[in-house]
RNA sequence: GGGUCGGUGGGUGAGUGGCUAAUACCACCAGACUGUAAAUCUGGCGCCUUCAAGGCUACGUAGGUUCGAAUCCUACCCGGCCCA
């Protein structure tokens, strides 16, 4: 094995605290088992999981073993991490269809990746605990005053919101997660975001101090714009990695518009390019950074979505964006009746139906600051109704914006 | 269990009887400028209604007082702090 594994994932920013840099750069050189864990509050990953699974498939790439964790235990608590309040707890139902979801997700992922993993849950352990044994086995190496001072806690607390027991308890099941694939797995290395960082260094000590024996903890930087917002958030909310919930020709679209000053960054983070073709990639002057955007675009769908889909997502972009023609077929599209056209559609509904607007009243606010287009031209009255004429072999193009595009099919599914 | 303070739109957070569909900021949408970029400027941002006029729903939940309530009262639910 190299030790420059090591430093190229440092070097592509994948870095962003590790509990013991040479000593894992050492483990690095025999092939190890790692874990990073994914908690199943919704039943899609999105754009805030992509940097760990970038990350897990360089170090399979390398040859280590990663075990991925689908959180159908620690889901029935929920991760206080990152929440200004108590979160809701979710039903048992919606944690275990959420965590059926996950495992199948990360599963499809990394086929793509063509790597070796192991799949488990941590609700197989979790719910095998018994509370009295947990306490004095394992919460006896806890201390509250030490949890309560880290981040997530203290702000809760100094912000006079309420801090529930349950909450608290997250942190000793993390950490008991990664002693349990220690013990079983010989699991020595468990990465995350950096949102995780106290929650790994908890099972980091755990292991030291139960085992004996040291454990590491990586972070990565979270995906955050240059002015420190978080990346992925979208009209629609989150941008989620299942095409059911995300189109990738949407995904694909999301990262070709990303801003210019996140293109080398994400480029090194989020696709297996190499170095030197990212650096070349992001240094292209001016306007023709938009080749890179649409390489990005391209890696990152390809890895999430696959090539086909990948490439369906470029051809429409360019056939939409660009003046070479191209099938625009990517692009999210609606079906309409024969019956209901003869009728006459209005812009209105067509916007709507579309999902351009969210409302009724929005599709006219559109229309009034003129943002509305179809055919592309622009669409001045709300009144405007479209007849069979109005469809190009079958088609009608809408627009929202400059951007958004949808196409209304003639026809049934 | 007792006392006390609080629960507002996607988020933070004003508002304490009519001028409030609800200040401000963030996020988001559109227009202008551009390169499907950033920054900037402008407009918008509950829903229904052909603009307008209007209507409906909304400030934890359910009732009540009032010509009129996010704002007052009662009960309940949830949370902070203090006491036990």
């Amino acid at each position: 094995m190299n030790s420059s594994l090591y430093q190229t994932l440092a070097d592509r920013g994948f870095i962003h605290s590790v509990s013991n840099a040479p000593g894992l750069r050492a483990a690095l050189d025999q092939p190890s088992v790692f874990y990073v864990g994914f908690d199943p509050t919704a039943p899609s990953l999105h754009t805030g999981h992509l940097i760990p699974l970038a990350l897990a498939a360089h170090l399979a790439q390398a040859g280590h073993h990663p075990v991925l964790l689908a959180g159908g235990g620690t889901g029935l608590i929920g991760d206080p991490t990152d929440r200004s309040e108590t979160r809701a707890l979710l039903s048992a139902e919606r944690v275990a269809a959420n965590t059926q979801a996950v495992r199948r997700q990360v599963d499809r992922l990394f086929q793509n990746e063509q790597a070796d993993v192991a799949i488990v849950d941590n609700a197989e352990w979790l719910t095998q605990l018994r509370y009295l044994d947990f306490l004095r086995d394992i919460g006896r190496y806890f201390s509250v005053n030490e949890i309560l001072a880290t981040e997530t806690y203290r702000a809760r607390l100094d912000s006079g919101q309420g801090l529930n027991f349950v909450e608290i308890n997250y942190r000793l099941l993390q950490a008991y997660d990664f002693l349990h694939l220690f013990r079983e797995h010989g699991c020595i290395l468990q990465i995350g975001g950096s949102d995780q960082w106290a929650n790994i260094l908890a099972g980091v000590d755990l292991i030291r101090r139960i085992e004996g024996k040291e454990a590491f903890g990586l972070v990565t930087p979270l995906l955050t714009t240059s002015t420190g917002q978080k990346m992925g958030k979208t009209a629609a909310g989150a941008l989620w990695l299942d095409p059911e919930l995300t189109s990738p020709y949407d995904f694909f679209q999301y990262w070709i518009n990303i801003e210019d000053a996140s293109v080398e960054r994400t480029l090194a983070l989020l696709t297996p390019l190499p170095l030197h073709e990212v650096r070349a990639l992001a240094s292209l002057p001016g306007a023709q950074i938009r080749s890179a955007k649409e390489r990005l675009a391209y890696e990152i769908t390809a890895r999430v979505h696959g090539a086909d889909a990948a490439n369906a997502a470029r051809d429409g972009a360019r056939a939409l964006f660009g003046r070479d023609g191209g099938s625009t077929a990517a692009a999210p599209q609606t079906r309409v009746t024969p019956d209901k056209l003869a009728a006459g559609l209005r812009i209105v509904d067509l916007l709507l139906m579309s999902g351009l607007a969210g409302s009724r009243s929005a599709a006219r606010r559109l229309i009034a600051q003129g943002g509305a287009y179809a055919n592309d031209c622009r669409v001045d009255s709300p009144d405007t109704i479209f007849h069979a004429d109005a469809f190009r072999n079958g088609e009608l193009l809408l627009r929202s914006g400059k951007k958004r595009y949808h196409r209304i099919l003639l026809g049934r599914e």
